[in-house]
DNA sequence: AATGAATGAGAGTTCATTCAT
DNA sequence: GATGAATGAACTCTCATTCAT
């Protein structure tokens, strides 16, 4: 390996390390606030004054920071999706949104809960997370041109689920005595079952839930 | 008005002054520890000191602002129920916590966003905010019992549609945009109507929502 | 009684239960700082602002203190010397000081180990605190006079008496565990026989040291 | 010199000038509280954080000087000691405690006369200091072993002594009008002679002190 | 005589950030 | 590429004190 692809390799290690760290306090903190640059920099053994050489700030790390872990989730979310009734398939998809936030709870906070200082938060965060909003969407197009369900209008639907979906899941976080399991097929089937036109049956994956 | 009654008027005022203030801030920077008490005395034109007098710390105001918000909450959720059906009361029961959260997001974020330091939230706040939740579970009991849920559990039940109501709020607070009164009808009388037996019908306040 | 009269008295007892619970925390803090208006007011259930109806300020209040403790030690020493022999007198005189330092932990400490801030212990403490070494220096005074104590410089002698006491005194109270009854009849003992002319001997009132 | 040595050199002089402040400005107020980080800092002419790059706070760095301060005077009591006689060796270390303080005077005032707040005084301080006053005991222990102090209990002369120098000290710092020479002269030798055995003769090092 | 309201000053400490090296 | 030194601003909170009542 020459010596500049060896600079470049410590370069993107050092950052992701950075990044990774940087994550595990915001989420350990639950705020924005409470991680300070020293903090992170002591934490990886560096100055603080590095961690200005991969980032322009702190706003500029946390961006970064809550970027990737919306991708994370879109991509959880896509590959979950594997039934063929469309119906079934948005339950997973809402399903996986749910255990995505429950499995790393870390990387949900820092998505949602998280509230970076005001200045993040305007602007670019909002259009970077809608890729997980926009897969749930896309299921819920094929159920109503399925029939499966009654509601035509597809925008509506999927902001009810995106907002069951989120409901669901800091309900659980910051309760976690609940019985996860139960909770979330019961409220997932109920709103989905809801959906079905009448005298209409949905087919959980789980086996659960045909009404009547 | 006697002397010492227009004092007496002052404190209540300056008090409700500070507690308002304190609100506004605590709900704009979204956050505990981005707001200070110089910034609040500095917005009511009075020293930082003053409002020791009133408060013993930054906690006990903060904690002071909590209570009075979970108060307001469970009383718009008790006066909302009306219907003599249960299910229809159940419907206004969580309508009104949205409806709550929509109209006053400030106590809305203050009680579900704002993340207290780790310190204040520990105990005291998750008993606070058990009332207006007790209110959604005592009239899912009464559904049940109607024989208007298939659901036996209660609790269960209870958190589903505590879940729901949450969604539903952060979602449309945070997205102001959306079509809030069309998105909440939907999204609730969906949950409810999979609430039901089958081959039951609902009657929601609104008209809307005889499943099949 | 006349209400006047009354008055008075209220206004004098007040007085007192200022400067018992003035004494009683600075003793107990230590320190000149770490008292505030503010904790003895809280102590006596009076609000702040009345201590300051009876003292100028803070200093005041500690300068009244200093000089009622001065007055308690002369007083002490004073009834201490008993014995018609002077020097087993000026053991007497010595040997008060220190019991009264011992007895009275809180009053010496206030008298020699709390500083107040500069402005008070300049000046005016200093001739305050000369009427106990007086009572010293004249007891020496009587020792040379009688052919009892060899140096003739009586301001030396009585100043290293004074030390002596001092340094017993402070060392005892730091170091509690010390063996108090012991050390102080050693050292005044050895102290006050070396001060004796060649072949004289010492009656202590404690029956303790003759010198060979 | 080189760069990396220059900036050596730079860090070592100002942690030196915060130590030498800070202990002047310790000395000056008599008290721990008394003595603000701020106010240093605007001493030696840089901001408040600084200091916190040489000290992780206020207590360490009171601490550092404590430790250096009683470092010095255990070498000074240490070298002291040079005549052959044990008694008048006694006396070299005793007067060397003395002269420490007379010539340091704020070194000695910030080892005995400044009461830091009681969290840093507990523990660390108590031993630290013990080693001067290991030395005078082990002095007394050569004078009892010589048969020039009558008294067996070798702790019971060293505390005595130890007060003796302690008095003298500080009343002699408090009241700097007092004929130092004469009066450390007198009182060292009054107690001293005080501790021999009867028909001894004690040679103090200043040609003083043969008693009878 | 007594008080409550109010304040400016100051405490120790931590922060994000810059700059020269 | 990395850092140590340094800082100004900000934090919560306590203080002694004044003033109007």
């Amino acid at each position: 390996m020459s010596i500049s692809a060896r600079r470049e390799q410590h370069k993107t290690e050092l950052r992701r390390l950075i990044l990774d760290t940087a994550e595990r306090l915001f989420v350990d903190a639950g705020s924005y606030d409470a991680v300070s640059m020293r903090k992170i920099a002591k934490e990886i053994g560096y100055s603080a004054t590095t961690i200005y050489l991969y980032f322009k700030d702190k706003d500029a790390l946390f961006q970064t920071l809550l970027r990737e872990t919306f991708r994370k989730l879109s991509q959880a979310v896509a590959m979950a999706v594997t039934h063929r009734d469309p119906m079934a398939g948005l339950y997973q998809a809402m399903k996986a949104c749910v255990t995505f936030g429950l499995e790393h709870p870390e990387h949900y906070r820092l998505l949602f809960m998280v509230r970076p200082s005001l200045a993040v938060s305007r602007g670019a965060t909002r259009h970077i997370g809608e890729e997980a909003f926009n897969l749930l969407r896309h299921q819920v197009g094929l159920c109503i041109h399925k029939g499966r369900i009654a509601e035509p209008d597809q925008d509506l639907v999927a902001q009810g689920a995106w907002a069951v979906v989120h409901g669901l899941t800091s309900l659980l976080l910051s309760q976690p005595e609940l019985r996860r399991q139960k909770l979330v097929d019961h409220a997932l089937s109920s709103y989905l079952r809801g959906l079905l036109p009448a005298k209409n049956a949905v087919v959980m994956p789980n086996g659960l839930g045909t009404p009547g």
